[in-house]
DNA sequence: GAGCGCCGGATTGTTGACAATATCGCTGGC
DNA sequence: GCCAGCGATATTGTCAACAATCCGGCGCTC
């Protein structure tokens, strides 16, 4: 990238909306950030483009950026293409995990339970993606990591309604503590298995999300 | 994107980087490029980036684009992402295949057929490229499809050289024939099974192109 | 003769202004 | 009262010029 002060911003508005600060196809009108993150247009438009590139805003000939909006379909199509990702990633950690690595991940798994058992949502959902994130850290796989951070990215809204569903928690809690097993176990094929299923059990869940959203 | 010219440019410099006549690590000089593609700075520059993004060129601060070059190690990781992904459409084809498609595909594997009775190298390796494109356009997996097409784009140069190593049609051939005949069985599991032992193949090769390399 | 610093050309990074286009409200006709 | 056409305004798309930076060659010193 030309510019360095490119990045910053960009990382900056990307934060904004997935924070959710900007709405699904709410219009970026480029001045206006100009003003917010005190950059020229210049450097505000490569930004945009930058995100772009990674599906958090589209463009319109003429009409400029917009928050783009992931369908529930689309979002359907993500997690699929995660399940294959994240299989590889655990698979790969299960290769390369180090005694400190274990550690940590036996920790995480700890906390997640405890914030089931105090049905702290929001904690146990932060805890949700450090593990996937830690776990990504010890595959080492930067080609898997980039992808699936752009596809998580794109899907934060998701997640969020997610983690709301009634009992979500109960059921996700023993497959992150199969996961973390079977990646401590330095055992591949567990590992991916165990990651598979559970990400299947969140399309499923996005299935359901979906034909509940059918008849309005 | 901006502009229309925008992706015009982006695609013939694509093509003319895919095609070998930018080197890997070669300098981009925006000038050359603007008269070449009779583009202004503006429009080129935005072409580069998206080029940047799609991993195909990279910026070096105040030093411009050069063509990015992919090492042979990620090369192998982007083959073990390919595996997963490939695996994924190959299943969705084969839950999705209608009657033409059948005899499309087939036709496709006759061809490939006579090809390497005829030891007929690249149009073995263009047919390879369009049983692959075939299958994903079958699958309808948007976000798959466009994520291959990215990682396939990166990998050209080895993907010409390895279809080069002795023995490799005789070897890839069959693998091919057992995918389209469980993608044309309708059975995803099969299909993804049969689509995962061809991609692995090409992962063996690419590892013991790496070893050959070590040893300078 | 080798190393170091300086200068000039080449190339990129950035800006502000201008042109093109869409959006929205207004006016007038029916 | 409503719709079509039109003009004003807001916004984006593009450009050409300017500033910053890097690269290579030259001379100077030791």
């Amino acid at each position: 990238m030309p510019t360095d002060s490119k990045a910053a911003v960009a990382q900056a508005l990307r934060t904004a909306i997935l924070s959710g600060e900007y709405a699904p196809n709410q219009r970026l009108v480029e001045i206006d950030l100009c003003e917010r993150f005190a950059a020229s247009r210049f450097i505000l438009r490569a930004a945009l483009q930058d995100l772009a590139a990674q599906g958090l805003v589209e463009f319109q000939r003429n009409r400029g950026a917009r928050v783009r909006d992931v369908s529930l379909a689309e979002a359907i199509e993500i997690t699929e293409v995660r399940i294959r990702l994240e299989g590889l990633v655990a698979a790969r950690a299960a290769e390369r995990i180090t005694m400190s690595d274990t550690a940590n991940l036996r920790h995480l798994v700890k906390e997640m339970r405890a914030a089931v058992e105090h049905s702290e949502l929001l904690r146990y959902s932060e805890l949700n993606a450090q593990l996937h994130c830690a776990i990504q850290e010890i595959a080492a796989h930067e080609t898997a990591a980039r992808l699936l951070r752009q596809l998580r990215d794109q899907t934060v809204r998701y997640q969020f309604s997610l983690s709301l569903v009634p009992g979500r928690p109960a059921t996700s809690l023993p497959q992150h503590e199969a996961i973390v097993a079977a990646v401590t176990a330095k055992d591949p094929e567990q590992a991916e298995a165990a990651m598979r299923r559970h990400l299947e059990s969140v399309l499923t869940a996005y299935r359901a999300l979906s034909i509940a959203a059918l008849p309005r």
